[in-house]
Formats: C-alpha cells, sequence, structure tokens
DNA sequence: TGACGAAAGTTAGCACCTTTCACATATGTT
DNA sequence: AACATATGTGAAAGGTGCTAACTTTCGTCA
C-alpha cells in the first residue's frame, strides 16, 4: 500500500483482497436480519451485497450458522455498551440508573426487532457458543450490578441476583412484546420510562415477598 | 371401498386420498419444530414423513410460512385452553387462579420450547395473519379475565388491561428466560409457582403506582 | 530480490429445498 | 354415467449451502 494499490474511486473497496470482508459481511447479514427477518437471510445475498462470490464467505465463517452468531455477537457488545452507558447517565445506586438500564434493553429491541430477535431466537447457537453465552452473562451482569449499588449489597448475594432476574424477566418480555405486539402495548397505553420506573421500585422494595 | 376403504393394516392410512394429510403435516412440522429447531424444518421432510410427494403439501397450504402458521395456529388453540384450564382449576376471583393462567403460559414453554419460540418468533407471520392475531388476543383475554375477576372490575377497565399487560410481560419474559437461558434461572433459584405467586400479588395490589 | 507458503478470492459442481406446471386419479353430485 | 373438483404424482426451474480445486495476492525470510 505504498501509493495506492490501484485506488479507483471514492470507496476503499477496490482491492481484490479488499480487506475486511468479514465486518462487511456481519453488516450486511444484520442489514438482511433487520430488513428480512431473521429467515430471510442468505449467505449468497449478503455476498452478493459484499461484492464477492458464494464462496468466500466461507473463508471466514464455517457455517451460516457461524454468521449469524458473529452478528449476535456483535449485536450483545452493543447491547452491553448501551445498557452501562444507560447506567452511567444517573446517579450510582439511583433507581433511575437500574431503569435506565432497562430502558437501553427495550429501546435496542425498538431499533433493531429483527437483530434481537436473532439473539434470543438463536437455539443452536447457543449451545454451541461459549463466547455468546459469555456475553449474555456480560449482560445480566450489567442489571446485576445495577441492582447491587441500588441495594448496597454485594453483586453475588443471592437476593440481589433474584432481583436482578426479575427485573430481567420483566423488561424482557416488554421488549419481546413491545416489537411482537405494537398495537397491544399501545392499547394498554404503556409509557417505557414510567412502566420501567414503577416496576424497578416494586422489585427492589426492602422487602421481598 | 364399499365396507372397507382398502383397509390393510393397522393405521388407517393407506387411502390415496389419504384423509387428513393437513392435519398429519401439521403434526409433522410441530415435530420437526421441536426436535430440529424452528429453521430445521422443510416442507420436503414433513411430506416425507406424511408419505406423500412434496408436491402434496402444497395442494393444502399455499406456502412453507402457510405450514408454519398452521402449527402456531393449532399451538394457540391449545397455550389458551391450558390458560382457561389453570384459572378454572382454582377459585373465580382468585389470586391463584391468575398466577394458574402464568403458571399454564411457563410450562407451554417448558413442554414445547420450539413451538413456543416459533409461536413469538414469527416475523412476517403476524402482519399478514388476522386469525393469528385474534387468536393472540384470545390468549391475552384469558389473563384480562382473571385480572378483571381479582380485582372485581369490568374487563374493559383500563387500569385492569394495563395490569393485565404487565403480569403477562413478566410471564413471557420468564418463559423465554426459562427456555433460552435455564442455568441463570436455576442459578437464581427460581421456583415457578412462588415466583408467579408473588409476581400476581405485586402487580395486583390496591394502588398502582 | 525473489522464491514460497498462507490467506483470501474465484469458478464449478453436488445435493437439497421451494414452488410451479401438467397430468393422473379418486370423490361425490346431479 | 358423466363431470367438476379435490387431491395426489412426477418433472423441472431456480435458489441455496457448502466443498473442492484452482488462482491471485501478500508478507516474510533466505
Amino acid at each position: 500500500m505504498s501509493n495506492d494499490p490501484a485506488a479507483p474511486s471514492v470507496t476503499p473497496k477496490a482491492a481484490y483482497h479488499h480487506g475486511d470482508l468479514r465486518a462487511q459481511l456481519i453488516a450486511a447479514v444484520r442489514d438482511l436480519v433487520e430488513t428480512h427477518g431473521p429467515d430471510g437471510f442468505s449467505v449468497a445475498e449478503a455476498a452478493r451485497r459484499a461484492g464477492v462470490s458464494s464462496a468466500a464467505p466461507y473463508k471466514h465463517f464455517k457455517d451460516r450458522h457461524e454468521i449469524l452468531r458473529g452478528v449476535v455477537s456483535e449485536a450483545m457488545d452493543r447491547l452491553r455498551a448501551a445498557m452501562e452507558a444507560g447506567a452511567e447517565a444517573h446517579a450510582y445506586g439511583s433507581l433511575e440508573a437500574v431503569a435506565a438500564v432497562g430502558q437501553a434493553y427495550v429501546d435496542f429491541a425498538k431499533d433493531e426487532p429483527g437483530v434481537f430477535r436473532l439473539v434470543f431466537g438463536l437455539t443452536e447457537g447457543h449451545e454451541n457458543a461459549p463466547d455468546l453465552l459469555a456475553k449474555g452473562e456480560g449482560c445480566f451482569g450489567v442489571v446485576v450490578h445495577a441492582v447491587a449499588a441500588r441495594l448496597d449489597l454485594p453483586p453475588a448475594d443471592p437476593d440481589v441476583q433474584r432481583r436482578a432476574y426479575m427485573l430481567w424477566s420483566f423488561v424482557h418480555g416488554h421488549s419481546f412484546l413491545t416489537i411482537d405486539m405494537k398495537h397491544k402495548v399501545a392499547a394498554a397505553e404503556i409509557d417505557d420510562w414510567d412502566y420501567l420506573m414503577t416496576i424497578s421500585h416494586a422489585i427492589l422494595a426492602p422487602t421481598g415477598s
């Protein structure tokens, strides 16, 4: 790459080993999943979009499943980052910080319903991929951390774990129902933030049962 | 074919217009979805299991999606029946009746995780199928009914709707997390019934916020 | 500098799947 | 008995996943 490896046009894609196919494929698949649903994706189409032959992806991924796992992995990174950003936007240990973690989760589902569904609809992926499992734990860890801060208890405390799980299942369900049945959610006149604050308050109330 | 429609062996399947292909296909697909995941199903394989050519299914279903929608429709019928049975197993208007509706929901997810995921993972299906929408409403209606009975309010009451939605999102999320991340649920030592009773109690408490 | 091996792409090809089309066969209605 | 209809079959087109064998490019080390 001394001067220009045949630099022809504006986009730096013309190299015939064109650099970052892997990333471009993941981006293409993410887009396909988002627009055509988790099923309406094909390796061939992704390759077409990246401008390579339909066999090229297999130099970077073993399976079509591995591509999807790549998308999921990348999505989980973003999800976790969003959750952490949500928490850090409010005072440490505050109820708002807890709710903000949930809000980030819901926002993600709304912004990328296809990818969100993919992340949690991957049946065979989960068993085969310890890294995805780890990232899932990481996301849950953000919830646990916020709850622990709020209750002023160590994250490993069983009560913290339990309440964090409750919160998560609530937010998870609300996210799914929001993207699956918008009309129902609209009918119930749910405002996300109110909802999340109410729930957080209820679950983190001093005495358990 | 006067006496017996060619009754040859034990199974009544030998008629070459063999009666209920549609139902048999749905059963086959349900099984495939359950064992090989929502993706690992093919019309061809289902036809093979039903003992017909791979073109036969298209006499009963327009698409492969329509077959899946058939499975979903049938599953929703069973889900609703289970929820209603759960409610009716306890005193009308009791908290237990509410929790039992949720328990039926969770049990369904545990018993048929593949189908459960299919029901709520169908993106394109939902838009195109008003009957599925209606059945979804029907299931939600069971929750609403139980909540209304508990609160002694009409089902159409906004407060009833809102609390029913809250309950549903909780149960929905718990169901998904249960089948997706069993280990996490186990780690949090969640007992379904305790959990559901706790949640129901919290959500149906007299004053809202 | 230039030979070489690994990385990353290509084309060709098989097996399978979806869907359609033309055709065959049972059903039942009049 | 005849005909329309519902339900089956086989063949074929087009797409997809994945592999194999070949080619090009890149970095590296004598």
